[in-house]
DNA sequence: CTGTATCCGCAGCGATACTG
DNA sequence: CAGTATCGCTGCGGATACAG
C-alpha cells in the first residue's frame, strides 16, 4: 500500500525528507531566503554552531538539487556567493508553513512531553 | 542572528524537524491520516520495511508529543489502536503541502543530481 | 577566504531473540 | 498481538589539520 514511501530511490517524500530532514539544510534555506545573497563565511557566522565541514557538504547537496546557486568570483582571496534558485524559493513557503505550525505548537508539545515522561 | 535555530532545546524548527525528520514519523502520520484507525500490526503490514523496534519507538515519540493517540483494549491477546490526535491532524496539511512539492519537483531534482554528479 | 582530508565518537536503525 | 532486550553496524556529524 504505502510501502512505496519506504523505497528511498523512487519515493518523493523520502527524497525530500532526506534533504531537508538533515541537521542544517532547512536552516540554511531559510537563512538564504532572508538574506538573499551570502558568502560562505557570512553563513558560517550566522550559524556558528555548524562546522565548516557540514556547511560545505550541506551547501553542496543543496546545490546538487539545484535549490541553491553557487557563484564563484575568480579572485584572490576567493569569493563565493550563495543564493536560492527559483526551485529553492518555491520550497520556502512550505517550509515556513511548517515553521509556523512548529512555533504555534512548540510550547504545548513541550508540555506534552513532560507529562508523558512522568 | 539565526543562531537560535541551532539551539535544540528552544528552537521550534529543530524541535519539529527532530520529530518528523526521522526515518518513519512522517510516513506513519500520513498513513494514520488515510486509515483513521490502525492496530500495531496493521501499521506494520502497511510499512513492512520498518522494524518492530522502530515502529514501536516511533509511535512512542509521536504519542509523547500528543500527535498520535494510543488506545489499549485490555484483552487477550492484546489489542491496541492508534489514531491521530487533533494536534496530529493539524500537522497533516503542512506535511501534505511538502509532499506535493516533493512530488512535483521529484523528477527535476533527480535530474539535477545526475547532472551535478557528472 | 573557501574550502578538503582525516580521524573518530555516537546515535539511529536493523536483526534477532525473547515476553506477557 | 504487541511489544522489549540486546547486539552490532553504518553513517552523520564534530574536531582538527591542511591546501589553493
Amino acid at each position: 500500500m504505502l510501502n512505496k514511501f519506504a523505497d528511498v530511490e523512487n519515493c518523493p517524500i523520502r527524497n525530500i525528507l532526506d534533504r531537508i530532514g538533515d541537521k542544517w539544510s532547512m536552516l540554511i534555506l531559510l537563512l538564504l531566503n532572508e538574506e538573499q545573497v551570502m558568502r560562505f563565511n557570512e553563513i558560517h557566522k550566522s550559524i556558528d554552531s555548524i562546522s565548516q565541514k557540514m556547511l560545505s557538504s550541506t551547501l553542496k547537496s543543496l546545490e546538487a538539487d539545484d535549490l541553491v546557486q553557487r557563484k564563484i568570483y575568480p579572485e584572490i582571496p576567493p569569493k563565493v556567493e550563495y543564493r536560492l534558485t527559483e526551485r529553492g524559493k518555491s520550497l520556502i513557503p512550505h517550509l515556513q508553513s511548517l515553521v509556523n505550525w512548529a512555533s504555534v505548537n512548540f510550547e504545548d508539545i513541550s508540555n506534552s512531553r513532560l507529562q508523558y515522561a512522568k
